[in-house]
DNA sequence: ATTAATAAGTAACAAATATTACATAACTTA
DNA sequence: TAAGTTATGTAATATTTGTTACTTATTAAT
């Protein structure tokens, strides 16, 4: 089998039949941190799953700034590709590996046949649809509705879980692209952080305590 | 039938059996203007799907100040009542009647059902996820990339097409809070787009020129 | 017509965030 | 180790947005 990741991750989600065939058509593909993996415009011909690691959601505005939207994880689908496929076919959004990365890549007729004959799959497509959905309100509620100091804890929290550690190796940059401010902004919110003692800060390094 | 409009608006979108059966089970609703259709945290027995009229779809902070997400317009439905009803029960936004509305509920165990073995109804679902989506992105990108003199140029051109009238009567306090802004810095905001001769300003009154 | 209620205008000020400019610290590489 | 590069610290200032407080205009009610 092509991956008996896929087999451990979902057994419990796909029937034997279609977990065969996914095998079958999907190809196996690795990324290294901080690759792109689909860009904004790029065509999208096949619908990522996400075996092994992260990516990073992301959106850009006309100056090419970004944006985090969000994070995958293991055995998340982009939902942005579901619907790109079924209609516009260019991608709206760009992912990043936030750590090396390992996806299935399924071509978009298999998704469709799929969608057609197998409840299963279709189950799946409606679970990512909701997820996403709830992950936008979020992007939403966070951006509306907190103040930057908020949003860049939150960050660090989110990070602190995805990567499963407290110490995060990230440069200030880093942080202002995702959460679309400026470094200078998130060094003084950081040192702010620090002298609450919520954190503590080192070069390419930041401790959350 | 029930609805000639149901007839009218959705003959190419849902099959013949599909559309009856729609008739049958959907009951018609009406909703004044300013009416609360759906609530956050309401829990969700029915999908709605808005024959006339608009709707306005707001999220909600802790502190009870709004933010509008975006309109539903006629033909549409709620996708987060359809995530709704695939898992958490309960809403989480809140769907205002921007202008008098008809709507027909579905229970959602048709719902169900259709999107089991029916072909047209899948579409539907899967076509205004899409909508649904790309919507949220335009949501994120204003709030995120826009100013809000930006922001608020934009909502008013919105208005005027969902309401088909360059002359929209509405409060300053109320675009103030679809915005999640203060009442001050719209009136502040307006006074200077009628100063660039983009809009006339008069009590309960706006003319874009 | 007078009064009350609501909507809008505006000034003054406060807070949050953005920008510029430069200093210092920490790593990298010749 | 010296020089260059990258990351961070920080002050000064500008801009945007939010808040308070009050005035004026418009409509509705008595």
């Amino acid at each position: 089998m092509n991956s008996n990741v896929l087999q451990n991750k979902f057994n419990s989600i796909f029937d034997e039949a279609l977990l065969n065939e996914i095998d079958t058509v999907g190809k196996l593909v690795s990324f290294k941190k901080d690759d792109i993996i689909i860009d904004i415009n790029q065509p999208l011909t096949h619908i990522p799953i996400l075996l092994n690691g992260n990516i990073k959601i992301l959106r850009e505005d006309e100056g090419g700034n970004e944006l985090l939207i969000y994070f995958l994880e293991a055995g998340e689908t982009c939902t942005m590709s579901l619907t790109c496929c079924m209609g516009t076919t260019k991608s709206k959004i760009r992912a990043v590996a936030e750590q090396d990365s390992t996806l299935i890549m399924i071509p978009v007729q298999n998704m469709q046949k799929w969608f057609h004959n197998n409840e299963s799959w279709r189950n799946f497509i409606i679970q990512s649809y909701q997820t996403r959905f709830d992950e936008m309100l979020e992007a939403i509620d966070s951006i509306a509705f907190l103040k930057m100091d908020e949003r860049l804890y939150n960050y660090l929290i989110n990070k602190t879980k995805l990567h499963a550690s407290k110490t995060l190796v990230v440069k200030h940059l880093d942080i202002a692209e995702d959460l679309h401010t400026s470094r200078v902004v998130i060094s003084r919110l950081l040192k702010q952080l620090e002298n609450e003692n919520k954190i503590k800060l080192s070069r390419n390094k930041i401790e959350i305590l």
